[in-house]
DNA sequence: CACGACACCTGCCGGC
DNA sequence: TGCCGGCAGGTGTCGT
């Protein structure tokens, strides 16, 4: 699913479109993609409500709502997961099969949230109260922003035997890198998937703390790896996936050094790497 | 506590 | 052609 540049390019796309719309209905498909509160209440509380602010929190989406009877701080808050995509439509487009969601913002424009496989998730609520109440993870520091020091970062490394990968992949460390740009981080900063975190030298582990936003900034310039269901905020492909050095490309040559990249498993996703390069 | 295994879903692709 | 296994960008839970 979208990772972080996937997520960052719909919340650009969509900012200039939903900031002061209203929701004048509200169409619920599959309740299970709802996470709080019941389905219900969920569509209840989106109905009529105003929509404001919209920012990313790590593969979060954020959509600040407000409205009779919702408390202060509330936003709809949208998980991609897997198959995700959050796109505005013109009302009269079909709808695609697989679409839990569609606020009506008016002129003919609606929002829609699409996720065939369900991994996704729908929230309506104040985002500090929904953490308090375990029905939002505690998510670690932007990897794009101030918060993700050395020393939060080299702290997190000392700390665990788990291989560098999953350090990575873990949000409570670090918030929105998924399975692409991990192994693309982990190509650039020439470091082995499997290393455990605890055996990187000072060196190593700085280089992928500085890879990490390079890759990430790279990929939201090409508004986001398209290798399936990811589509932008208007339902346009990315073209990120173009341009990836190592994901996808297990028994292609390494850019770097022309070795075959190799495929294993690693924390249990699929992980591609250079055996030559990455020490 | 830390970690790995597994579950949760649908769709697509390749092999037989 | 059709069926079946394997695989997919994520994460929550459970058991060791």
């Amino acid at each position: 699913m979208p990772e972080l540049p996937e997520v960052e390019t719909i919340v650009r796309d969509l900012r200039p479109h939903l900031v002061g719309a209203r929701v004048a209905g509200v169409h619920l498909g599959h309740p299970a993609a709802i996470r709080h509160p019941d389905p219900p209440a969920f569509a209840a509380g989106l109905a009529g409500a105003r929509l404001g602010p919209i920012r990313r929190r790590g593969k979060f989406m954020l959509l600040g709502c407000r409205g009779p009877g919702l408390p202060r701080g509330t936003a709809l808050i949208v998980h991609l997961g897997m198959s995700g995509t959050l796109c505005l439509s013109a009302a009269g487009e079909p709808r695609r099969p697989h679409t839990h969601l569609v606020l009506d913002l008016g002129a003919d424009r609606e929002l829609r949230f699409v996720d065939p496989r369900r991994f996704g998730r729908l929230l309506l609520g104040p985002p500090a109260a929904l953490e308090r109440l375990g029905r939002l993870p505690r998510l670690g520091p932007e990897p794009l922003g101030p918060a993700f020091t050395a020393d939060w970062w080299h702290a997190c490394l000392r700390r665990t035997r788990r291989a560098i990968k999953a350090v990575l992949l873990d949000q409570r460390v670090v918030s929105g890198c998924g399975n692409i740009y991990a192994d693309e981080s982990l190509f650039l900063a020439r470091v082995h998937p499997q290393r455990p975190a605890d055996r990187l030298t000072r060196a190593a582990g700085e280089a992928v703390r500085r890879a990490l936003p390079i890759v990430l900034r790279q990929a939201i310039r090409s508004r986001g790896s398209s290798i399936a269901d990811y589509r932008d905020g208007f339902g346009a492909r990315g073209a990120a996936h173009e341009s990836l050095f190592v994901y996808g490309r297990q028994g292609l040559l390494c850019v770097r050094c022309r070795t075959p990249l190799r495929r294993t498993q690693v924390a249990g996703r699929t992980t591609v790497f250079c055996p030559c390069c990455q020490r």
